[in-house]
DNA sequence: TTGAAAGCGCTAACAA
DNA sequence: TTGTTAGCGCTTTCAA
């Protein structure tokens, strides 16, 4: 690989000048002088070294992008169908504006800081950060950071109340009204199923129950379908929700995999959907299109997300102060066919 | 970020003896000496800068995936489920190793050697190049690089045969054996669906056809069915291939996503599969087993691909020999409910 | 067993 | 308009 030093002898000239024309810093340099170094560099295919570049300038031109994983989860977190969609608008901003994405996926928040001081990345992207994790990020790291789909408590914010950022989502209002809507169709024993009771499943848990509590239907703990997804459980887990929700008549499942798994459950049980069961998933990604029936599902425009996410982080890169800490994209119910009426 | 230097200075000792513990080098470091810089280092949260590191030492710790794009490309190359379940596999292994993993995703050679090499990345891991792109790589990347599901020329593995490495797949058996399956249920008129004409589907196709004519039966242009995948394109695409399905028995797709696509459109127009037409998938992705009914496809081990693929590289780049230039993974038919006895 | 110092390739302040 | 030079933080050779 040919050096600045090289070229800028080769050429007669400093390396000062070389590096101005390679950044374009070109007020001061003289015309021809530009030209000759240009059709230098074409001619040798001159490529910068980042990690000097990087060591010198203080920066990285790396967005780290956090997940938090839990290990021995049913499916590596990148075959998610919500984390591959997002990703893709997150990878394709990041490259069209120059940066590169380095992912750090892990379970342990200490690890993740460490790699990412070590790479000195220039901003942080958050995905699904608990009080806990959220407060050492932002105590250990003096970068940009946007969060992605955030729910952390109000003290906790305040530590940080100006570097917050978070690009969320309609959650409770999602569940809220996708109650509604099963219960304006007849339902009235109506699950919710998830493998957690944190952040994002919370809040559409919280939906759920509000929905429930207006129309003056009673709760009750078995009305939570709790999901075991590890590896070794989750289908015998989920054959258990199945026999389960033979004596209900709908359940809200927290993700579009989960409702086509429990059809699949419920199918091998003799139990028809939607004729005996209404089943109703969450964020509207490419398995719910693809399912027969397809599922009805909460609609959310996740590549639009993530671009702004990314957008968002990328401008305060470069300096500029966020508008809003948070904003909330819209979530609407997209009826579909694994939903009908409840049977007389 | 406090740096060697300066704990160095501190610790009244130089920076050669802290480096050296840092890194264990510690045959010729007294023991005290070894206690009281780790103690220090500990205490302090030292954390190298990995770019200074990688300058210094000439390496980067970066393995560049490399994926090779269509642009307009119906969804995100991330969202393709082959693609995400190999890339759980990759990102996990890397990550155990203690590597990086960068992805490098274009539709341009050229752009991606520029980045991979400003980065100096350790080594490469190639999806689905075909002749000429390989050739550009392996002349300009002088460091391991390892291909998965690579076809290119003999005359073009003749120029680099020491150094190309290929993770590959039972393409062609896999459609050949399914077609053989197809037959023996009776069916005749079986087309081939893909979006392409190269690599894999290539490969797929062959076998497809070896089998046809073994049989003896007749293939005719037309019983391609060449789906157009670009974003405007792919709904309509389908749904006129669905209408020429009527006139086919089965049709084998390239992949499991356009079989669960392609059982769609038939549905729309009341052809029902598998009764009035088998469809077969291709790879075992996820959607193949979310799919009702659930998709007789050819089946294989795509993370264990994907790890080997990896460790393969990982291994070259710690300076073993390859053993082998090629190591094909077998492919096995998985029976499912999209297929079914062909009408009389 | 420890330390001094050169150098990795680049940037940028300052001098000319 | 161009050049000199001192770092950026780390590794490593060679000397002590």
């Amino acid at each position: 690989m040919i050096t600045i030093k090289e070229i800028a002898k080769e050429l007669n000239m400093s390396t000062t000048t070389v590096s101005n024309v390679i950044h374009g810093k070109t007020k001061e340099v003289s015309p021809e002088t530009i030209e000759r170094v240009q059709e230098y560099l074409d001619k040798v295919g001159y490529v910068p070294n980042l990690n000097a570049q990087n060591l010198a300038s203080d920066q990285s031109k790396i967005i780290g992008v956090v997940i938090k994983t839990r290990e021995d989860h049913y499916m590596h977190i990148l075959s998610e169908p919500f984390v591959s969609e997002i990703l893709g608008g997150i990878e394709q901003v990041i490259r069209e504006a120059g940066y590169y994405m380095m992912l750090y996926i892990s379970d342990d928040i200490a690890d993740i800081l460490k790699k990412v001081a070590a790479w000195n990345t220039d901003g942080l992207l958050l995905f699904w950060m608990l009080d806990d994790d959220a407060l050492r990020v932002y105590k250990r790291y003096r970068k940009p950071v946007v969060c992605v789909d955030t729910y952390i408590s109000r003290e906790v914010v305040k530590e940080f109340e100006d570097s917050f950022v978070n690009i969320g989502l309609e959650d409770e209002k999602g569940t809220y009204e996708t109650v509604k809507y099963l219960i304006s169709l007849g339902h009235e024993r109506i699950g919710f199923l998830s493998d957690n009771h944190d952040g994002v499943d919370l809040q559409r848990f919280r939906g759920y129950r509000r929905a429930l509590s207006e129309a003056g239907i009673e709760y009750s703990n078995k009305d939570f379908f709790e999901l075991r997804s590890t590896k070794n459980e989750i289908h015998k887990s989920m054959a258990k929700l199945a026999e389960k929700a033979e004596r209900y008549s709908a359940v809200i499942c927290c993700s579009d995999v989960y409702a086509s798994m429990l059809i699949n459950a419920c199918e091998l049980r003799g139990v028809k959907v939607p004729e005996d069961l209404s089943v109703v998933g969450f964020d509207d990604t490419i398995p719910a299109r693809l399912s027969r029936p397809a599922i009805t599902t909460v609609h959310q425009d996740i590549e639009k997300r993530g671009k702004l996410a990314i957008k968002t982080l990328l401008k305060m890169i470069r300096g500029e102060k966020p508008k809003k800490s948070e904003i909330i994209f819209k979530t609407t119910l997209m009826k579909r066919d694994s939903v009908a009426e409840r049977k007389k």
